[in-house]
DNA sequence: TTGGTAATCGCAAACGGTTGCAATAACATG
DNA sequence: CATGTTATTGCAACCGTTTGCGATTACCAA
């Protein structure tokens, strides 16, 4: 409960105020272990205080991703958000057939970032960044199973 | 103009049917150069066909998505469309403070791809993939105005 | 050419997410 | 503790996109 405190105080520092919505969501996310998807978190605030407002919600998430104390990450076309890891930031890869997420080091991207830094000045975003595929398991299953058509809404 | 009547017999070859919609919505795409936001097509379309529903737009376009016909990438938080291409495919760098989208060549995710398959077994979904980050003139511009503040809502 | 039938359409309502605005409340100051 | 200022809230409306549904229409077979 560290991270909480910590982050109350770069609240404070920025001259955000204190309120008991903000307090609320923090908790939320520092307790629920790894991303939680914004309705999760507006389902669990609403039960702290009922007048909760999914607005709030998001507006205050997207406070603590500026203020660097969540980290958002796009998991399918839904957001998600989780503490920033202090230890160095993690990505994510998200399979797209079982919609898993798996951590992925820095380290991955690192060559990537310095390819287009060298190549074309850009600086890529990479704080929030999911990788979308398909895991190992989801292959397999996929080559078995060896249907492969336009999917048609 | 061949790509127009592939992408027609693709159609026909699936059991999808030829409806004028479908065809305006193809024309447009064929015509325009690069990708197009979804509006563009809309409106591009309401011209030839003054009933066109912008349902019918996105649910046209998804499906020549699913067919392989057109390559949809994400830019800002709006989808765009253009006819893929046939010679390779190649990806984009988007610059959060412009806009620009900038043309990456699959030469520079081919290594990322490769790691992430040896090291996970992932397989990382790398056509309809845009990289989000800071152009090369909009990081100078930025390092001149150098404000670093967390932005707020 | 004429039906029959299922895919597709237009419409409207819903979705996840954002924003404008008047009411509220956190904080600083006295 | 009372007061003023202004950030923040809840609400409702909006945005881009998706979906359910009854009406239409492309296509196939007779």
């Amino acid at each position: 409960m560290i991270k909480h405190e910590k982050a109350i105080e770069t609240l404070r520092l920025k001259g955000h105020r204190l309120t008991p919505q903000r307090l609320i969501v923090l908790s939320i996310i520092s307790s629920g272990d790894g991303h939680m998807g914004v309705d999760e978190v507006y389902q669990a605030a609403k039960l702290a205080y009922p007048y909760m407002d999914i607005a709030t919600v998001y507006r205050t998430l997207h406070l603590f991703k500026g203020l660097g104390v969540v980290t958002e990450v796009a998991i399918g076309d839904r957001l998600h958000f989780e503490l920033t890891d202090p230890d160095g930031h993690h990505h994510h890869m998200v399979c797209r057939a079982c919609n898993g997420a798996f951590n992925l080091s820095p380290h991955y991207l690192a060559e990537f970032r310095d390819t287009l830094n060298k190549e074309f000045g850009f600086e890529p975003d990479l704080e929030h960044f999911a990788v979308s595929g398909l895991c190992a398991n989801c292959r397999a299953a996929e080559d078995a199973t060896n249907k492969k058509e336009a999917t048609q809404d």
